[in-house]
RNA sequence: CGGGAUGUAGCGCAGCUUGGUAGCGCACUUCGUUCGGGACGAAGGGGCCGCAGGUUCGAAUCCUGUCAUCCCGACCA
């Protein structure tokens, strides 16, 4: 990849193809800006030319990662994007990540050997330190790449934000020992927040799952914006912020539920349960709702889940995820709500759904063609520890009224598999309040610990002489997406506000007449000047009026704009500032010097 | 994959109900006027109406199939 510029361009001579009406397939702002600038085309679904605008900021940006990455003295290197399948049969991954819901693009050569388009890289990069690296005394080592991924994302959207090609900086650590993967981990949370700082991002750092990757520890780094894909938590001294997928909270009392006499009662119930708190003049806290999954496991029978919640609490998917793949010790491909389709299916009596009840019998799946015939039982802490309780008594329109576990028979083992939300007090101080963010997720690290390269079988000699699995990290950040989520932070009505650092150039020299002389004349000499002192200049020479000049440098978003017009014989200028949308009259000897006090230079 | 929608010029859209030789705005070309916030006038160029079948004397329009794209959910840098 070459990282070096061109310091400075005519816009006559940049195939600079803006547009006035936004194309219909984009939703978000910076999606539109991104189009409406020419910076992007869709080629397909997902996939994007990185026009040669955008193509420079992205460079600009994958150079601040470089300079950060290597001054943690990460080594730069490349990975190949075709990957055997074998690699990922070995750490597991290769039918989770093709078959299902996988994501990996994957064919086959005219071998018949099947291969996988790199949606990542620990495979490769954890077999090739398996090989190099034979010592602790070679350790720990951190390597990284700038590269193409490449994900078949069930649903690609949002221009460069959700893409089936991206680029991505990946890198990954090894280490002899958990002291100094966690050290690692703490140097490269310091660099990527000065790479975020450098990209004039407001980012927000959280704890999150670790998801499909896998690992202990993992924290993603969010660009706040309204049209973020995740939602944050957070607490309101932001000494706490979590995503959601993997915040904890207090949950809310429940009201203690008086009715003293257990019966069952007849309910028009329609599956909501408002609409049974309403008939039965009930909080939704003294309820428990039961909620029916399916657990698809690699090379096991699908494995039916029944999960008790406390009926004012939400499931939490990727908490209920983690738990069973815990408690049952096994790889779970997905995990699905079982709907009276698929029980028809597997030859099954139908359910009452709507009243089912924690203690639903495991004699419902005794004819089950395919599914364990025995239900996982799970229940939320907050449905557990309610002493008395209404639900469903396994027979349509029927709930049982001032319940207890000890009647319908032994507690199911409990969890934290609730969603932690808004207005929910704060573990670490009671006194606090979760507040909900959303957030563009442009950087993740990982302590990944020994789960690859234990799969994997890549071992080091430790200081004793004994073999031993290397210990772990992985680092990435969405380089294509951050550039997205720059302009989804910084944009206003009239285009784009890109920060000085990453913007394609820094400084647009717009000549408001070309059929003046004085001002084609200085404008040509401002534009060397500024190119003598190494400023990214524009400059628009187009045969064009002056305001379709303005509103195309306010579109692309060039951070400073110095107008060459009617006081040019005077040798005076217009400097205006994008992001403040503020002017001044200056004369052309402090233009360089207006220039780089505003760019500054880091 | 499930639910909803749309495919007509580079972009944004109308036309389809009620079949009759394809239109508007922007963009593009030429000329003239204009010239500091997406100018005006005149003249032009550009389309197998997503694709394939069918109905019909005749299909952008009706029918069937198919492909693609977008929106809502699961996925993620």
């Amino acid at each position: 990849m070459n990282l070096s510029f061109t310091r400075t361009m005519r816009v006559s001579r940049l195939m600079l193809v803006t547009l006035r009406e936004v194309p219909a397939d984009a939703e978000i702002s910076s999606h539109k800006l991104l189009l409406r600038g020419g910076y992007i085309r869709r080629v397909t679904s997902g996939i994007y030319a990185y026009l040669p605008l955008m193509w420079r900021v992205l460079k600009k940006i994958i150079a601040i990662v470089q300079e950060e990455m290597d001054s943690t003295g990460a080594l730069e290197t490349l990975l190949p994007q075709l990957q055997p399948s074998e690699l990922w049969e070995k750490s597991g991954r290769w039918q989770g990540y093709t078959e299902g819901e996988g994501i990996m693009f994957n064919l086959k050569d005219r071998q018949k050997r099947r291969l996988g388009l790199g949606p990542t890289h620990e495979e490769v990069i954890t077999s090739l330190a398996g090989e190099m690296l034979r010592s602790y005394r070679q350790l720990p080592i951190t390597l990284y790449q700038t590269q193409t991924k490449f994900r078949d994302e069930i649903r690609p959207r949002f221009g460069l934000m959700r893409s089936r090609e991206f680029i991505m900086k990946d890198a990954y650590s090894f280490h002899s020992n958990e002291k100094s993967l966690k050290k690692t981990y703490e140097v490269m949370d310091e660099a990527y927040k000065r790479i975020f700082k450098r990209c004039g991002l407001n980012v927000l750092p959280v704890d999150a799952d670790s998801g499909a990757i896998g690992g202990v520890a993992s924290q993603e780094f969010m660009v706040t914006a309204e049209a973020g894909e995740d939602l944050i938590l957070t607490s309101e001294d932001s000494s706490y912020a979590a995503n959601q997928e993997k915040a904890v909270s207090i949950p809310k009392e429940a009201i203690p539920l008086v009715n003293p006499r257990e019966s069952i009662i007849k309910t028009n119930f329609s599956g909501k349960i408002e609409d049974l708190c309403l008939s039965l003049e009930l909080d939704p806290s003294q309820i428990i709702k039961v909620i029916l999954m399916l657990a698809i496991i690699e090379e096991e029978k699908p494995q039916p889940i029944l999960i008790s919640l406390r009926g004012d609490q939400q499931l939490n998917e990727v908490k209920l995820f983690n738990t069973i793949t815990s408690v049952l010790k096994t790889r779970i491909i997905e995990i699905s709500p079982i709907t009276p389709e698929n029980i028809n299916l597997e030859c099954l009596p139908p359910l009452p759904f709507g009243s089912i009840g924690p203690d639903l019998s495991d004699e419902i799946l005794a004819g089950a063609k395919t599914w364990s015939t025995k239900f996982l039982r799970v229940a939320d802490y907050t449905a557990t520890n309610l002493e008395s309780f209404v639900c469903g008594a396994n027979e349509i329109h029927r709930h049982k009224v001032c319940a207890n576990w000890e009647s319908i028979g032994n507690k199911p083992q409990a969890f934290d598999i609730r969603k932690a939300q808004a207005g929910d007090k704060c573990i670490h101080n009671k006194n606090q309040k979760l507040l909900a963010k959303r957030g563009i997720e442009v950087g993740h690290i990982f302590q990944l610990g020994r789960k690859y390269s234990e799969a994997l079988g890549t071992n080091f000699t430790n200081e004793s002489g004994a073999l031993e699995a290397f210990w772990m990290g992985c680092y990435g950040i969405g380089v294509s997406r951050l550039a997205q989520a720059a302009v989804e932070q910084n944009h206003d009505e009239a285009g784009i506000c890109w920060p000085s650092n990453i913007a394609p150039f820094e400084a647009i020299v717009v000549i408001a007449n070309m059929k003046d002389s004085n001002q084609l004349d200085l404008g040509e000499k401002l534009y060397q000047v500024l190119k003598d002192n190494k400023v990214d200049a524009l400059l628009d020479d187009r045969q064009e009026r002056a305001g379709v000049k303005f509103k195309d440098a306010d579109l692309i978003g060039i951070p400073i704009r110095i107008v060459v017009g009617r006081d040019a014989k005077e040798g005076n200028v217009e400097f205006w500032d994008r992001s403040s949308r503020t002017s001044k009259l200056i004369n052309e000897n402090s233009v360089v010097s207006e220039v780089i006090s505003v760019i500054g230079r880091d």
